[in-house]
DNA sequence: GGCTATAATTTGCACTGTGCAATGATTGCA
DNA sequence: TGCAATCATTGCACAGTGCAAATTATAGCC
């Protein structure tokens, strides 16, 4: 049946995300690797738009904060106004998004590369059309990791 | 580019899981519902085998077990040697497997349904045609759920 | 201008998930 | 029989998580 075939594959995509993110493991866990990717896309976010964006509560986006300073990935400041914490990636953490993506972007585009081409475009489009039928919100870059 | 539609449609999928998943919520944490999955598909699993098929560690299967047994969605036993631990569901265990997963399935038709035919049928062979490329082993219905 | 309600963040607390190392209990083999 | 391997559990540490309370700063109102 349709649904177990679309249930199977959704879980292979799973498999190939899991095993990219898998890679950074010693650096930094995947929630702090999705605040990071969430914070490449802006030059700086308040403690509360990060964790509105992480969708967790302000306090943990607060103590997943003060772990990635103490690795220097990020850096905390004061706001537009003095009770915001401004939230900014610092070229160590920038540099490790961008090697993750990397690697993330290779992996995927191996495996792709050894499908028919024929077969490539379909399940694209046919992605894209799934999509739609989900009534899936417009998907922002920041968010892939989530 | 390819590989960033496909990372787009990778993340509609782990959204509309997520979703899905996000319904157990008060009763029992994602990861206790893998555990139950898994459970589902045997009679009863030792406690190794549980761990292995979660793949974690096994004080951690030994631990999210002790939480299960109290919610009496598993219950342990002594298994075929004495120092080997049964795991094995409930019925109330095995009801809310089912429960949740119909509602899962319910929701991924009723996006599948809405699919022009030509492209429902493209995009999932395409999938499995990407799972094969990925190298994949072959998926077991327990492990959906990772 | 000062007081008060509101907003943003942090802290305290509790709990789950997680791994590693040590321990306990059994089993199996020599 | 006794020693080594196996399976599970327990102790410890730490990340992520939410809620409620406390803190601090702002802003609106009289």
């Amino acid at each position: 049946m349709f649904v177990d075939r679309l249930l199977v594959a959704s879980r292979v995509l799973l498999t190939v995300t899991a095993r990219s993110l898998a890679a950074i493991g010693d650096e930094v866990t995947i929630p702090q690797f999705r605040a990071l990717v969430i914070l490449s896309s802006y030059a700086s976010q308040t403690m509360g738009e990060l964790a509105e964006a992480l969708d967790v509560h302000p306090s943990t986006a607060t103590r997943m904060c003060e772990r990635l300073e103490a690795k220097e990935l990020v850096a905390r400041s004061v706001g537009r106004t003095r009770r915001q914490v401004d939230v900014t990636l610092s070229n160590d953490g920038r540099a490790l998004v961008r090697k993750v993506t990397r690697k993330r972007r290779r992996e995927i585009s191996q495996i792709v590369v050894k499908m028919d081409p024929r077969a490539r475009e379909a399940v694209i489009e046919g992605l894209l059309e799934f999509a739609t039928a989900a009534g899936e919100p417009p998907v922002r870059a920041s968010e892939w990791l989530a």
